[in-house]
DNA sequence: ATTTAACCTTGATTTATATCAATGGCAAGG
DNA sequence: CCTTGCCATTGATATAAATCAAGGTTAAAT
């Protein structure tokens, strides 16, 4: 029985997207009606990579995960998605899909078509900030994550990844303290990009060590200090060392 | 004497962008006139973390490097741009900028205030794509980065940003064969999250092997062929042999 | 012109983490 | 119900790449 049913209730109060949704729909409303939406379920497909690039989907209920093939045919996770996430934003590139999107549970769509979209972003201020803020949102997390990557061992990177999901859920309204990951360890493994021995072996680790408790897919935060030192204290990250940030040596300017 | 001059000539015309820079300021005019720019020199900043966003840029000549800072106060090196780039996109999240620019040479850009942006968003589709496209185009590129982190060898990661630095200036008209690099070691080996010792032996082994030659800043492409060779049958990556595609069960779709 | 600091290279050693291997439990499907 | 395959855990071993160490070269600053 999970704890952070995800899958849940969502009307248009709880989307994070509230102005690019329902404005379209009928702006004069205050309180616009629900949306019509569409259920997928476990492992089915939103999209795939290569597909034509003909609307962009908000995630209402549920969860999913974005992935990239490499030249091999490999699948590699490109990030995690939970409810008001904004999904196939990636289209806009060259009117196809790079990624494809696959559901981890039983989750519910929003469908906004292209044209509707431009349409919405041409007569509303707000809704192409929310678009805009909405990528440059995905672009920042992005960059934090490569971050993550670079700079820290294993531990540090899997305590990072459950850090991160706690906030989401608690962003949402639920319980940032226990949760249920809808994942496997092989995707957690993949978006981590270590082995899933690895993420298994640290799993138990940290449980050992009364810093989390975990079994099967439950995760319970019970040492938030623990969890940040680990984070903090661990390691010197080799690779910064000398790149230092310099001053300005001086602020020229002209104009051509 | 640099070999790709990317802080040479740049008139709108080699302008990655044109449609949302010149049409803001004549839309009548087919041949725009050249927008004024500002110059700035090696380690100069563009902006910092955490100023305001106010405008995004447009590079018109050069190169630069973007890069965030973590909690510890370490410096991540997120993306090297080139001519045609947009920059400061990661500004619409929160209305401050989440990373830093800084120049790696004499560089020159353009600046588009945010209230000329909206107005231009407003009135024009093409310039509304332009944007969308190249947040997307941000985004998707990151991925494949991410990617590559993921699944690669240190050799195979370096390669790949070679390949990526020659598709870049080849995307300019530059030769893509021989250029100079305008980032140091340190800085490489911070972007693709490595020691600067592995980076510079990986150099020397691809040199030894006749597969590239290196000195000092300079590359030359020798044997693509073996390069691409190294990219694909090196390794099968560890973390994704588990990680199958499944076909979806069976796509049962409701509406509410 | 001389000094200083940044940048780069190369070698020896250590270590984190992948890989190999084997086993158990759970869930889905027959 | 049984069975098949997916998912997860744990241990032993191998290895890629980081770290430690030292020297050399180039570029910037005095």
């Amino acid at each position: 029985m999970p704890i952070n049913k995800t899958q849940q209730p969502s009307l248009c109060q709880h989307c994070n997207m509230p102005g690019v949704c329902f404005s379209l729909v009928d702006k004069s409303k205050a309180e616009p009606k629900v949306r019509s939406h569409k259920v997928y379920h476990k492992s089915d497909e939103l999209f795939g990579s290569g597909q034509t690039f003909k609307a962009i989907f908000i995630l209402r209920s549920g969860s999913a995960k974005s992935s990239v093939l490499d030249n091999s045919g490999h699948e590699q996770i490109s990030r995690f998605h939970y409810p008001g996430d904004l999904l196939g934003l990636d289209g806009f590139d060259n009117g196809s899909h790079a990624q494809s999107i696959r559901f981890l549970e039983t989750s519910s769509v929003c469908r906004i078509g292209l044209g509707e979209l431009d349409k919405a972003m041409a007569s509303s201020a707000s809704i192409r900030l929310n678009l805009l803020q909405g990528m440059s949102h995905a672009l920042n997390n992005e960059d934090k994550f490569l971050l993550s990557l670079n700079n820290m061992n294993s531990a540090q990177r899997l305590i990072s990844f459950l850090l991160d999901l706690s906030s989401q859920f608690e962003k949402r309204g639920l319980s940032g303290k226990v949760f249920d990951l809808s994942m496997t360890r092989v995707d957690i493994a993949n978006y981590l990009g270590m082995a899933i021995e690895t993420v298994s072996r640290l799993l138990t680790q940290l449980h050992n060590e009364h810093i989390i408790e975990v079994e099967k897919r439950r995760v319970k935060f019970v040492d938030f200090r623990k969890l940040h030192q680990y984070l903090l204290l661990e390691r010197i990250p080799h690779n910064l060392l000398g790149a230092k940030i310099r001053q300005p040596n001086c602020i020229q300017s002209a104009v051509a």
